[in-house]
DNA sequence: TCGGGGTGTTGATTCAGATCAATTTCAGCA
DNA sequence: TGCTGAAATTGATCTGAATCAACACCCCGA
């Protein structure tokens, strides 16, 4: 059932990091891993929380549906990060659900070995928090820029976001894989997937960046990321 | 400088509520009230956190500006209500900035208080836990709302959440007074106050709704919540 | 009583992005 | 290897909300 935790590629990166010996072995003991195929549920919206979840490969998708059946991404969950705590500690159902956007392995800790562990190591709950806490940030960030940027310049953020910080001071090459479908993309920063594809005509007809597949090339990071502050140098 | 925490009237409500006896005495020590006149800043973007804050009465505004000047309204934060504690248990500098929407005092707590309490105490942690969990989804379907929602019925769902829940079976006659001036609701929304204006004229067209100064006058609630889901039947 | 600034309203116009409707491209698979 | 359905592109058109520009209102202080 894939490696141990303690020798899970990401262990420093998870919530799990300020465990420390005999919980490990707990920690490993309970959990249980499970390898998902891409577009495949791993809780609804409305479910119940009966764990916690850590990816170790893959990517996971947090999805919110309306009534009317319009669905948002809301962000992306990357191997070595966990997610659905939330629901579990404050003991309510999901409010947002999750599914696997690449297929992959995600481990599930068991609901009662997190509120054992939580009980007993008030660390792991202040690391839950710190979490959530940023997530909340990122959560605030998405809400002004939907609300102030137009789509173009969301667009931009969005590469740099995934190209990483790598932004040296002059012009700099990156070249990045989206980790997701241009469908994906749209939903995930709150427009039509037609408009997606125009703004991405335009941007290779800038020579801003250049899109082949899922591969892209900006040629000039740091023009891109000029651009993607409304026009506005620093 | 006020009443003391133990009866205060909101101390059911706040996080502190977990605290127990001498606990309670430390916190009412600790704290320092300081009245705000409306307008006044409480802290702003990128201040370290000095403390965390509970309104005891008036109204608390938070709010997120970006470089190029445009300010969005976040969120609302009324008697009994704490905040600020995000930046101040994880340690970072605030993301947002608070202001005093209405004249009214504030409660703060000091930061070694808090960290003292925090250790000593775990389910006060979770107790502040419990709450970003809360403002997470409230952030996530704001999110949610910008990218689906019009900005009729974005208004409308807050019309319903400011006349609280008092949407009993059939026509309900709901009364209420708006909090703040419409230019921070048309904030509040992410939209420009004219158009606010519009959509407001357009409500009171239809009779959906009577508006005389901050004063609201809802006929038939049940109407206004069923416009409100994008004229999608329950 | 007369400004005067903040708050709200109204109108004309523009524009970004949605919507509707066809294709085209491509990956998976029999 | 060709079929099939999903993903992506493209075009034409429509529309919700922003923008630009006046103007009304109202509370407050001089």
């Amino acid at each position: 059932m894939g490696k141990p935790c303690s020798s899970c590629a990401h262990r420093e990166i998870a919530e799990w990091s300020v465990l420390k010996g005999a919980a490990v072995a707990h920690l490993d003991d309970a959990r249980r891993s499970r390898h998902f195929l891409a577009g495949e549920a791993i809780y609804h919206e409305g479910d119940e929380a009966t764990g916690v979840y850590c990816v170790s490969s893959g990517l996971v998708g947090i999805r919110k549906v309306d009534p009317d059946g319009e669905s948002v991404l809301l962000r992306l969950v990357r191997p070595g990060q966990t997610f659905g705590y939330r629901s579990l500690l404050t003991g309510t159902p999901h409010g947002v659900s999750a599914e696997a956007l690449k297929e992959g392995s995600i481990c599930q800790v068991p609901a009662a070995t997190v509120h054992r562990m939580a009980a007993e190591n008030p660390a792991l709950v202040m690391a839950f928090f710190r979490h959530l806490a940023q997530d909340m940030a990122d959560a605030e960030n998405k809400v002004m820029e939907t609300v102030t940027a137009s789509c173009r310049v969301r667009f931009l953020r969005l590469l740099l976001a995934f190209g990483g910080e790598a932004d040296g001071d002059a012009g700099t090459r990156v070249s990045l894989e989206l980790p997701v479908s241009r469908q994906d993309i749209a939903s995930l920063i709150g427009v039509r997937s037609e408009t997606m594809s125009r703004v991405i005509r335009a941007i290779e007809a800038e020579g801003l960046a250049h899109f082949k597949g899922r591969h892209v090339d900006i040629p000039d990071a740091r023009r891109l990321a000029d651009e993607s502050f409304g026009s506005l140098a620093a």
